[in-house]
DNA sequence: GACCTGCTGCGGATTG
């Protein structure tokens, strides 16, 4: 029986016969509105399009309906469509997805990456067509170990598909992608549309640009903008007594306790994810809730999630999460922010400030069944005051910051990703990829494809030549007498080994097991000694053994144990907006409603203080023998004022909001940074120069000077910031 | 004061 809703609508009827016939057998009551849009900008222009909605509202059938569509009768000689996705565990749940739509269309569905089988890929080399999943690393591969056939695999390619686009944009694995699709399209020698699968993003010019860069015209925006059924939203604070002032948040204390406690009273017996904002957090959290449990004599429903936890392990969680048939809370890092499907969940669970409004929304989205609001609660530790605490504490930064973050989320703001960045790592293992692609390549055609028409725009001329000169200085690559550049020895080497096809680092790590059985990975932080306790995957156990050379651990169950050391980040970038929201609400006496009394009692503190200390007033105060500055801006722009001061002499260094002067009176602090606001604009790369530590990423080590400086200072720094208050 | 993601081809053993 047809429905209705889809006999009347006019997308519908642009769609093949067959596919509405297989819309008529899924018994849908209608399509959503993302998706008739997207059905009439794909069949009805030429354009590259965006596709923007909220998780779980069907962009993957928006895209594949129409495109799909497309493809019936066609006859083909390769690859149709090429697919891109992020994470292997979403190419799967895709594949598994598009299978009956394209069962009943004799299109087919093949996907490549990591754990598809050498069979599996013969089959694709040998008779290449319909629709291909791959992982940007596989699509590497592919120009590197296959270059004089991608022209022949993708010779009838119509549509590239990049699912979860957000989750490129501005990061190593966003550049290589751009460069890998860009390289495609010189093999083809044409355009081929684009369309990105993205989740709602607040300016949509940067998504627009990333798609294709420099692009002459626009790509069509397809946005659903579902306002949902509203949150329900609380902020709980707590005070950390002077004696636990050293713990870290989530180690077994009285205020870790006490909110594993509020978890455990409003969480039990329903579905839900916390978020807890690092590995060990979550670990932590996991081994007191598990204990509650275990001490009342209830099933266990506490999990851990992060992204050491092996796969057979997370697999388990996510398993259980996806079948829903039983109450369960999974503590978790970034891991469950976005990608495979899980379902709604009923709640959702923020320990600690967010890092970010962008992330926070995610994880937001997550909670909130048909129909239901979504919930959040947010939990904010502060420390107790004594007399020697410093101001920067004393205003309840913290709380304040989270607060700002929460009134912009309410406000349907979100930090724009970053750009300009130049990327000298990811242009490094894109030139090495190049000339195993074709065999070599002149200096003249790699500029002219990487940068001058291609991703890499804000690298030159003269600072590509300087990098070519420091690559053959590393013997990464060599220049034939007639100008052709081949591969080093060293070269050679780095792109026949299997970590050459991932534009981003990993850490050296030990392999856990227990019983022969994978638990996860630790990082090579701390040395990790026999006879040692372990909190990890929940669970606590004792090292009995470890293998330096094949870098294992084994471990046996056991009663005591202590959360392990993940890493030393470098912390999360604040955007100049969230400041500026932290300032309006210290400079007002409104009381949001979602605080709890704790909360607010803790606001009201960090209020007085603020005043107290006069920084309604002034942003330079004393503070012992030095002084402080609030110029209530983000990370990148006090990052350079640190080093504009750095050169100036004046050193400096940042505290959460406040920038610290050791020994320097507020006056002369106050001179220093109006001398420094009137040097514009900021030269950021002779800035750069004078940081000592730069080498982040993958390939900097083989940069020239001068493309690390430009690399690190667009990543790091701003040329103009705001003005210096 | 942080999080996440990815990976080829071969040789040798085992199985049908």
């Amino acid at each position: 029986m047809p429905p209705s809703a889809s006999e009347t609508s006019s997308s519908f009827d642009l769609l093949h016969e067959r596919v509405r016939r297989w819309i008529w057998d899924q018994q849908w009551a209608e399509l959503r509105d993302v998706q008739e849009l997207a059905i009439r900008t794909i069949l009805g222009t030429e354009t590259d399009v965006i596709v923007s909605a909220a998780t779980a509202a069907g962009k993957t059938e928006a895209a594949f309906l129409p495109i799909c569509s497309s493809l019936v009768d066609e006859a083909s000689s390769g690859v149709q469509v090429l697919y891109v996705g992020p994470l292997k565990a979403l190419i799967n749940d895709q594949w598994r997805r598009l299978d009956g739509l394209c069962e009943s269309l004799e299109i087919p569905v093949h996907r490549w990456h990591g754990d598809v089988t050498a069979t599996a890929r013969q089959r694709l080399i040998r008779q290449p067509d319909g629709i291909l999943l791959i992982t940007p690393e596989s699509l590497e591969a592919l120009f590197v170990r296959r270059g004089s056939e991608v022209g022949r695999l993708f010779a009838s390619l119509k549509y590239v598909v990049i699912d979860e686009l957000h989750a490129f944009i501005g990061s190593e694995r966003g550049m290589q992608l751009q460069s890998l699709l860009h390289r495609l399209e010189r093999v083809l020698r044409r355009r081929v549309r684009r369309v990105g699968l993205s989740a709602t993003l607040g300016d949509m010019t940067i998504a627009a640009d990333f798609l294709r860069p420099r692009s002459a015209s626009a790509p069509a925006i397809v946005k659903s903008d579902d306002a949902g059924s509203g949150v329900k939203l609380r902020l709980y604070g707590f005070r950390r007594p002077a004696r636990e002032a050293a713990t870290p948040t989530g180690a077994d204390d009285e205020t870790s306790r006490s909110i594993a406690q509020h978890l455990f009273k409003n969480l039990r017996g329903s579905s839900n994810l916390v978020f807890a904002n690092a590995r060990a957090a979550v670990e932590s959290f996991t081994d007191l809730l598990s204990r509650m449990c275990a001490a009342a004599n209830l099933p266990q429903e506490f999990f851990a999630h992060h992204g050491s936890l092996s796969r057979e392990l997370r697999f388990e969680v996510e398993d259980l999460l996806k079948r829903g048939d039983r109450p369960l809370t999974v503590i978790c890092t970034s891991t469950l922010e976005m990608g495979i499907d899980i379902g709604a969940v009923k709640s959702v669970a923020q320990i600690g400030p967010p890092p970010n409004v962008a992330s926070l929304r995610q994880r937001l989205g997550r909670s909130g069944r048909r129909g239901e609001p979504a919930i959040l609660r947010v939990y904010v530790e502060e420390k107790a005051l004594t007399d020697g605490s410093a101001p920067q504490d004393a205003i309840r930064a913290d709380l304040v910051e989270t607060i700002a973050m929460l009134n912009l989320l309410l406000e349907r703001w979100i930090e724009p990703p970053p750009s300009g960045l130049v990327h000298g790592s990811t242009l490094v293992q894109q030139i090495l990829s190049l000339i195993a692609q074709d065999g070599g390549v002149t200096a003249t055609n790699a500029f002219a494809l990487l940068c001058e028409n291609g991703p890499f725009e804000h690298v030159d001329r003269p600072m590509f030549k300087s990098l070519l000169k420091e690559l053959a200085a590393r013997d990464l690559i060599r220049q034939e007498p007639d100008g052709l550049l081949l591969h080093g020895d060293r070269g050679e080497k780095a792109v026949n080994h299997y970590d050459f096809y991932s534009a981003f680092i990993s850490p050296d790590e030990y392999r856990l097991m227990s019983g022969g059985r994978p638990l996860g990975n630790l990082p090579i932080v701390n040395p990790v000694s026999e006879g040692s306790f372990l909190i990890f995957a929940g669970c606590r156990w004792r090292v009995v053994a470890v293998d330096n050379e094949k870098r294992v651990i084994d471990l046996v169950p056991a009663a005591g144990g202590r959360v392990p050391i993940f890493d030393h980040g470098s912390g999360t970038d604040v955007h100049d907006r969230v400041r500026r929201e932290m300032l309006a609400v210290y400079t007002t006496d409104e009381v949001a409603p979602y605080l709890d009394k704790e909360a607010a009692d803790l606001l009201r503190e960090g209020r007085e203080n603020f005043t107290r200390y006069s920084l309604n007033r002034t942003r330079f105060i004393a503070c012992g023998d030095g002084s402080l500055y609030f110029p209530w801006l983000g990370t990148l722009a006090m990052n350079t004022l640190v080093q504009q001061l750095a050169v100036r002499g004046v050193s400096v260094s940042v505290e959460g909001p406040a920038i610290v002067a050791r020994d320097l009176a507020p006056a002369a602090l106050r001179d220093s940074v109006r001398a420094c606001d009137a040097e514009r604009p900021i030269d950021t790369r002779a800035l750069a120069a004078n940081v000592e530590n730069k080498i982040e990423e993958k390939w900097d080590w083989a940069l020239d000077e001068g493309t690390l400086d430009a690399s690190y200072a667009s990543r790091r720094l701003e040329a103009n910031p705001a003005r210096y208050p």
